[in-house]
DNA sequence: GTATCACTTAGAGTTAACTCTAAGTCAAGA
DNA sequence: TCTTGACTTAGAGTTAACTCTAAGTGATAC
């Protein structure tokens, strides 16, 4: 089974300009092509790409998915260079989550802030600024 | 006590441009300025600042957050709808936590994948077009 | 009094990540 | 045969969010 970057593009919730655009700057370096020059994915490409699409939302730059799409070109040897990548990724990955959640707790008291009318007051620095 | 801009963007890990370029896109809409017409962050001032690194570290585009200050600018009459904006923000972010920690389950799969040697063959695309 | 320093402004430049346009190729259907 | 549709390319344009430059002001240090 292939797809076309249509299906692959709808697939990820992408599109085809995006795919090209990766392809272009190379993070997508196994991808073959029919007779016809159209680009051909396969299950593995499908998997590639699930791999980088997992990076990219994680808010891995395509630069540092580019370095690890090189690894991978050049073979099995890379292996554990790419494993390091991929457990500092992890640890970056675990501390936006960390971030996320502290935010959380001062977005809540903002809302918490908003519910209760005897903080109207505070809620306009303008009237503040007159007395 | 108040702070110049420099010590303010030396809290909250921003340069003083990005400031400046805050107080130029509107949000910061409460920051007077002394005799000399330097700006003089407050407590208040502080504060807010705080809840606007808040908003953009979990996502919040600047333009939203110039809504959100706006209605803030507007007075205490608008409290209700900032109320909304954060419910809908915080949820938001509930999602980006769920996200990232489903993403974080396939970075997990694929370092465990890197750390058996079986799957040596498999990390070589390149060597399985050969066959 | 002059140099230095921290600030000011308007506006230009940068970067990442797309997003689109224009021109072209090929295959299938009427 | 002609048109339609899905693809191709190179390269230009867009957007968000800064980031910097140039020129200027006013207070303080020598």
């Amino acid at each position: 089974m292939t797809y076309t970057i249509n299906e692959v593009a709808a697939k990820f919730g992408l599109s085809a300009y995006t795919i090209r655009y990766y392809d272009k700057v190379g993070i997508l370096p196994f991808v073959r092509r029919n007779r016809v020059g159209n680009r051909q994915f396969d299950e593995v490409d499908v998997d590639w790409l699930r791999l980088v699409c997992c990076l990219k939302n994680t808010g891995m730059a395509l630069k540092d998915i580019k370095t690890y799409s090189d690894l991978a070109r050049q073979g099995s040897d890379t292996g554990t260079t790419r494993q390091t990548m991929l457990r500092q990724h992890k640890q970056a990955v675990l501390q936006q989550i960390a971030d996320l959640q502290a935010n959380l707790e001062l977005i809540e008291t903002k809302i918490d802030f908003y519910a209760d009318p005897q903080n109207k007051k505070l809620m306009d620095r303008l009237k503040e600024l007159e007395q």
